[in-house]
DNA sequence: ATGGTCCATCAGTATCACTGATGGACCGGT
DNA sequence: ACCGGTCCATCAGTGATACTGATGGACCAT
């Protein structure tokens, strides 16, 4: 179980293909069979069914030790990376849409207080900000999602990172204008399981949060976006495609639609900062702005 | 970051020693030197100072990664060999001392069932028997700790196991016979942190547990016990050794000891079942058994 | 001084991880 | 049915590597 096998392999098990894997990973074609193979004799059964290229249960079960795995691993390479080479002036931000929200704010009070400071800003979905932030990519993370009140968010644990709050917002149901419920003063989201959902995982509250917290099944998306531009999605909920929950704020001022506070559970919107134990100066202090700001 | 490059690290700066490390791990001294050179070498910081040897700042965080790193990897093994072998006609559990003492009844039935069965019991500390269930050398594991009424106990969460319930109590303090306190009805565990404590972290609640529940320093060990009899403890404590939390059934009929209700913070003593997200037949079973039992 | 222990280094070798070439299985187009 | 194209498996060859065993320098206790 060397983690050069377990690498080849989750590539082979995306892509779906060993010749991709092997363009994608630099080796030849020929190396990246070896690899599954040493896998497969190593562990004692095949793990990919080939034609089509397939993980069998046993790789199925393995996809899901080897995703964690691989990313504690680049967690703690990046981790000692950050221990021993000089701080620099260059500081890398990652947040999900909602999340970005925040930023500007406390962002620019860490640009006026270093002036050479080049900084990136990319909106990301939330694992993607997780994994990034744990792999030394991003310096800091703003990610956002729903929990119960003072609740921390429950991301994936898998790596070790530190996590604050920066604000907590009230949920709302996004009704098209002129909606049955529309008049409610607040909705129940039980209530709601069979509605017609649009899922949009990487800019609102992904539907598998909405079961997760309302504890059934349902949810079911009727609609699947896939941008990160919380107008549109909102446009989408407004011309009727679906509903959507999103934090009170985000919606205010949005035509369209009604924005219905979510009664029952009790939830909120929390937006995190999300960075390593240990980070940058910039980015201490961009943690620092964000959680203040708010939170004092 | 080979794998066995970092297990040869953690192996050398456990046991202080490359000699050492290389006779336990069955490789030339001169082999273990070049892990090591292998190790710092691509990190591009010195990871042990020599003579004496010991883990340098760097090398002190890469430890933190490696033991997490090669737990998740080995249970990635253990996990894939469960799915891979055929069940056995063997049962191998571990428990805390205080754990141990849910599991007569639950095992009778399970043994009943099953005549065949050949079952090993091994008591542990928590960690250890976490590891252990981790890894699969146990198939199931009962820890028990000190939580908030209930809140599942907080594990080291570098695995994934699943957990259950098996009992809540009500936990006491163990006063020894005609101590001042013996009297009172109830005790704030904040009003005993400078008190003369026993530390007993594989037997009882570690000292560390009631730090963090209290949220302040103190209970500073006047007295250190490495078994895991909980009978010896508590004569320690009778004989005014120190004072030891222990859950109140433990502590019915001890002589010399009287066992006063921790009032403030409100906090049970807690035993949970360990155990692999899949596992065998007989496992499972006591598992239910296990739960069942109480929590019906 | 001296013998003992410890770690670093070096040369030598057996193994291993790649590449590049080849072959068989399948697929779609004509 | 044939044929070019794609895909994965296999094989031989080779360059890298991961060990061992021997040696040497540093330190320590006697």
């Amino acid at each position: 179980m060397d983690p050069h096998l377990l690498r080849t392999f989750v590539a082979v098990a995306r892509l779906g293909s060993f010749s991709a894997a092997a363009r994608e990973l630099g080796y030849t074609q020929s190396a990246v069979s070896q690899h599954i193979a040493a896998l497969e004799h190593d562990l004692g059964a095949p793990l990919l069914g080939r034609r089509p290229v397939a993980p069998t249960p046993v790789g199925a079960r393995l996809l899901e030790h080897a995703g964690p795995l691989l990313l504690r691993l680049d967690a703690a390479r990046a981790d000692i990376a950050r221990l021993t080479s000089a701080p620099t002036d260059r500081l890398a931000i990652g947040a999900t849409p909602l999340g970005a929200a925040e930023l500007p704010g406390a962002l620019a009070a860490v640009r006026r207080a270093h002036p050479g400071l080049v900084v990136t800003v990319r909106v990301l979905g939330r694992e993607s900000v997780a994994r990034e932030v744990a792999t030394g990519a991003l310096d800091v993370g703003l990610v956002d999602g729903m929990a119960a009140p003072t609740d921390p968010l429950h991301m994936g644990e898998a790596t070790p990172l530190t996590s604050a709050r920066v604000t907590e917002q009230p949920l709302a149901v996004a009704l098209p204008a002129g909606h049955p419920l529309a008049g409610r003063p607040g909705l129940r989201l039980a209530d709601l399981t069979d509605a017609q959902w649009i899922d949009a995982p990487d800019t609102g509250i992904p539907l598998a949060q909405l079961r997760r917290a309302v504890g059934g099944d349902g949810f079911r998306p009727a609609l699947r976006y896939k941008g990160d531009d919380v107008r549109a999605l909102v446009g989408l909920a407004a011309a009727g495609h679906g509903l959507t929950v999103l934090p009170t704020p985000a919606l205010e001022g949005m035509a369209g639609v009604t924005a219905v506070p979510v009664g029952q559970p009790r939830v909120v919107h929390r937006t995190e900062t999300l960075h390593a134990a240990r980070t940058g100066d910039t980015a201490a202090e961009l943690v620092a702005a964000l959680t203040a700001a708010v939170a004092g």
